[in-house]
DNA sequence: GATTCATAGCGAAAGGTTTCGCTGTGACGG
DNA sequence: CCGTCACAGCGAAACCTTTCGCTATGAATC
């Protein structure tokens, strides 16, 4: 089942050298996924929750992922509110095209088909897949 | 300017969960894959290759991953051979269900979604994947 | 036996991330 | 005013991963 190639761009963004969500960093911006825009205060209070760290620490990691450019952050308001520089789904296209090229050798059904034997699909969810397929199909 | 493309390069599989393997550690598993059980010598081969490190430096990485349980050898053979400990099937496993729970949120219908059109499917894989929607369909 | 060569490994440096102590600033209540 | 408090940030320590210089060992070669 080697028919399908990720039609995605490889390493484009390795090859622009730069950094990258690291574990605390995606763990941020999971919270800011969840909550929106936010101020300090209200990350760390998720952030202590689930990792116990201190407040200087969460203040630090925003300051980082700002100067990355992984957030954003409104000065004007007081105290200012910082929300993630791409969404969800961009962030999960990542990972997922760099999962499909590194593990998968850039089989996206190969993943699928994994994907699909590793969750619990409800008949819905299954519909959903079907409707999707036959989209698919119509365009080939 | 510091883009968020730029953001997300590098090493994406890494920071998905600290119970998986690093950056040059996804590297020479990908090598023990496609290779099968080798020596050194043909691990750093490839490495070398791909990165330009120094002959010590695979050696190194071979003892810490040894040391981690990701690879085995076998020390009866000169020069020792070493082999992943987990098939790319594992580790796929493992990465993908890190990815669901981290960036899709627990739903690995999101992540099946959200594969399908990143990739292009062939009516072999879709018909493929029908198939197998069906045997999950008839378990519920 | 001495020299060379491939193999194996150690320990420490280099480089990146995560952590936090401590400082500065402005708003607010006494 | 003055002390207190929330907010913001810096710099350096603590911690991993990755890199490599240097040493050790044994087999093959001169």
């Amino acid at each position: 089942m080697t028919g399908i190639r990720a039609a995605l761009g490889k390493d484009i963004m390795r090859e622009l050298g730069s950094s990258q969500p690291t574990a605390v960093e995606l763990e941020i911006l999971r919270i800011l996924w969840d909550l929106g825009p936010s101020p300090v205060r209200d990350i760390h209070a998720r952030l202590y929750q689930a990792k116990g760290t201190n407040y200087s620490t969460t203040v630090k990691m925003l300051a980082v992922m700002l100067n990355k450019g992984l957030l954003k952050r409104n000065e004007q308001a007081t105290p200012h509110r910082y929300r993630a520089a791409l969404t969800r789904k961009q962030a999960g296209k990542s990972y997922l095209s760099e999962l499909i090229e590194k593990v998968y050798d850039g089989s996206s059904m190969s993943l699928v088909l994994q994907a699909l034997t590793t969750g619990k699909a409800t008949r819905q969810d299954i519909a959903e897949v079907r409707k999707l397929l036959d989209d698919m199909e119509g365009q080939l």
